[in-house]
DNA sequence: TTAATCATGTAACACGTTACATGATTGC
DNA sequence: GCAATCATGTAACGTGTTACATGATTAA
């Protein structure tokens, strides 16, 4: 794939779990040829911009595999969220109910539209499905897709206790 | 308090939301402290290291309201997870379904181990809530808790069922 | 005697974000 | 005529992590 390409598979399908701009993915495809992971070739268009393809190589593969059988994996601090949101929450006792329940809100609203997003994802998996055509790939996106949909119904639901819980302070 | 206390604070009430190391915290104490949100003191012990004792300035303590009342708190990224887990597990195609088992159950350890810790929280709060003694503070501590706990909950019933989609594959 | 707790930090690196720059083509 | 899509990137900055350094006191 070209970097451009990378930067909307992942937007289309792990946009949920990782998200990446074009400067980084450029930067880090620059490092990963380098150290030999993935080769490139300059692909001359007409009509349209020329591009640069990049490929994995034997190597690439196999570190990526290393990486993948990592043995900490899901045991690290996979259990946690890093959210600035849950930071102002926490601290909300400095500017008082009215803007945690605008928060609140906003959070709720938040997870039904990533919820509509990850509807979208599915739709582009079974699209790249097709293209690899192997049960044993887009199984796992559907599994790390259910992810999604699992957190965003706990999260719809926790923001409406809170919610009720605010309000009934009132 | 000093950058050894607010270490610890971090990690016995925020852990599950934001993690800092201390390296981080002394640095942005200096950032803090040359910007004017805050002051520090010097504080002479015998029988223990000295301190240096840092307070929130009046501005500080403004920027911070501020901050609280950024109108996109809730709605920006909130509703998604930055997750090396979900990275691999996507992937997990390369390595196949006894990986991706192993990742899953691990994940599950570590969402029953991230519960017991969220109780130990519910400790915390109690015991700094009577340091601060003030309910409109320690109420919004709970509430974040239990989003912690919502998505320990969610983790384990979702990684249960991943377990056995994987297992009735074989 | 070994590890933990108290208490400070620096240096280097890795990773992520923002802003900027370029320029052709296609659809409204 | 304007916005979007295709396609590349650089520079600077901000944030998070790892490794290292020091040194006293106290409990197992």
């Amino acid at each position: 794939m070209t970097g451009y390409e990378l930067a909307k598979a992942f937007d289309a399908s792990l946009s949920f779990v990782w998200q990446a701009q074009t400067s980084q993915i450029y930067r880090e495809l620059n490092a990963l040829e380098k150290n030999g992971c993935l080769t490139s070739e300059r692909v001359i268009q007409d009509e349209k911009p020329n591009k640069r393809v990049y490929s994995i190589t034997d190597a690439g593969r196999e570190q990526l595999r290393q990486w993948l059988m990592e043995p900490e994996a899901g045991a690290d601090g996979a259990a946690s969220v890093k959210s600035a949101f849950l930071m102002r929450l926490f601290f909300a006792g400095e500017v008082g109910d009215e803007q945690a329940l605008n928060m609140l809100c906003a959070y709720r609203e938040a997870c039904l539209a990533s919820s509509v997003a990850l509807d979208e994802v599915a739709g582009s998996i079974a699209q790249y499905g097709e293209y690899v055509r192997s049960e044993e790939r887009t199984k796992y996106w559907g599994i790390v897709a259910q992810f999604g949909e699992s957190f965003c119904r706990a999260g719809i639901e926790w923001a409406e206790k809170a919610i009720a819980l605010l309000e009934g302070d009132e």
